[in-house]
DNA sequence: AATTTCCTACTTGTCAGGCAACTTGGTTAT
DNA sequence: ATAACCAAGTTGCCTGACAAGTAGGAAATT
């Protein structure tokens, strides 16, 4: 009854951009809204939604633009829809799709937080490593730790090569879930660096420390001890965190 | 000259279905489709996508649909378009989206996978809530083991009480991603649990030594011991995972 | 001849209207 | 009372069109 759709005249199609402000897109801008609605608990799980036809009018954009704008919360597994009966919020219960958006760069405690569960997930995805390796697997992380000595050796930092090396290790454990959310922290938290670095002087000469540290970590996975493994993935992980916090407190 | 779309007649509008298969949605479906062609490597970084009204002719389907299509890519983070120049992959380093889909119930290989994801995160979020929680933190975590006590008393098995417990534990740590990839994970394995139970004898019994396992892990939260935390968790939820794999071996 | 300006075709963003498929609830017929 | 049926409402998808922005070549200027 509250928020039955008063029929906004059709004249301007700038409406939403009023009411909605500028943004990416009028589909995406209009999805933010309707999440809103809906992680607010405004909307209740079973709940039916408006009608496109409502959300048209209301917001004073096109049906097709309402579309897809309730596409992109059924692709999050928000809502489900049923031809001919609507669109209704999904069951939490039942919602299959976890979304991680990292988009605040700026924002410090965020990439602590972000480095926090990389942490998390790259030891414990370290220690399975350790004891479910195969053979094969171990010539590929070697493989990896030779190629970033190469690089160390040669004076480069060998970015490229760390990332590989790691990527190794968790590829071992045999888990995609750890493989992807590693892979894509990973990425995050070096984007985040590099940018940093733009405006900071490099600081260099860790190279040498850090391959050691990888060197503690190749040797416990070899031996196949999971908590030499753990350990030394954590101390890793605790110093890289100590040398990005130099960036993080300026 | 512009390249007239042919008119394509009505009954074409299942060529797509041919094409792509049976599935959600055509824009669905298609997404799915267009992703392949990303993540398989078949177009690189940087790459310009082709064209919608393209697009739109090779896969028979409309370019409203095809743009609901793109847009869950471009809300994925997997496609940028610059309007008046086209849809380009994005660089992997740029995007800002991770996506977890868990969709797959029956496949036990994926649930196993996933409790070993949760034990990471919720173990590594009871050690840091150990040092961390405030007073009220604690009070919050108190009020929700002495409820789950009184469901145990009553004879339930207060699931939900369990839950909440949890949550207020890893919410103490202060993460926010900590605490949202917790609670998914925590909704997908019990609702995983219940859809198992309905089709096997209740096990009960066993709610005394999980509320004994609750009480260590709050004893050492009490006492900020992050390390006894951590293990009074790795405990519990070593023992939550063993009961669970007794649903997974029939 | 080199450079700048401008124009035009192309592409994405959005809108309007329409038909098909499906659901739902009430009405009619049995 | 029950079953079959019908009509309104809703989502799924399509066609056609225009606005807004881009890019590359043609034209004008230096």
């Amino acid at each position: 009854m509250s928020r039955v759709a008063k029929p906004t005249d059709r004249r301007s199609a700038s409406a939403m951009r009023d009411i909605i402000g500028r943004g990416p897109s009028l589909a995406d801008t209009l999805a933010l809204r309707l999440k809103e609605e809906i992680v607010s608990g405004h909307l209740l799980p079973g709940e039916k939604l408006a009608t496109e036809q409502q959300i048209s009018e209301t917001y004073g954009v096109s049906r097709p633009t309402v579309r897809e704008a309730i596409g992109r919360l059924k692709h999050d597994g928000l809502v489900v829809t049923r031809q001919g009966a609507g669109a209704f919020v999904a069951d939490p219960g039942a919602v299959s799709v976890f979304r991680l958006d990292v988009a605040d760069f700026s924002n410090k405690e965020e990439i602590r937080n972000i480095v926090e569960l990389l942490m998390a997930v790259e030891a414990t995805a370290t220690e399975h490593a350790a004891t479910r390796r195969s053979n094969k697997d171990l010539k590929k992380i070697q493989a990896h730790l030779n190629a970033m000595q190469a690089a160390v050796d040669r004076g480069e930092p060998g970015v490229e090569e760390d990332l590989a090396f790691h990527r190794a290790i968790v590829e071992a454990m045999g888990n995609p879930f750890f493989r992807d959310l590693s892979d894509f922290l990973d990425r995050r938290v070096r984007n985040f660096i590099r940018a940093a670095r733009a405006n900071t002087a490099r600081m260099g000469g860790m190279t040498h420390s850090v391959q050691a540290e990888h060197q503690a970590i190749f040797d416990a996975i070899v031996r196949k001890d999971a908590a030499a493994a753990r350990a030394a993935a954590e101390t890793h992980l605790r110093n890289a965190a100590a040398r990005l916090a130099l960036y993080l407190e300026r």
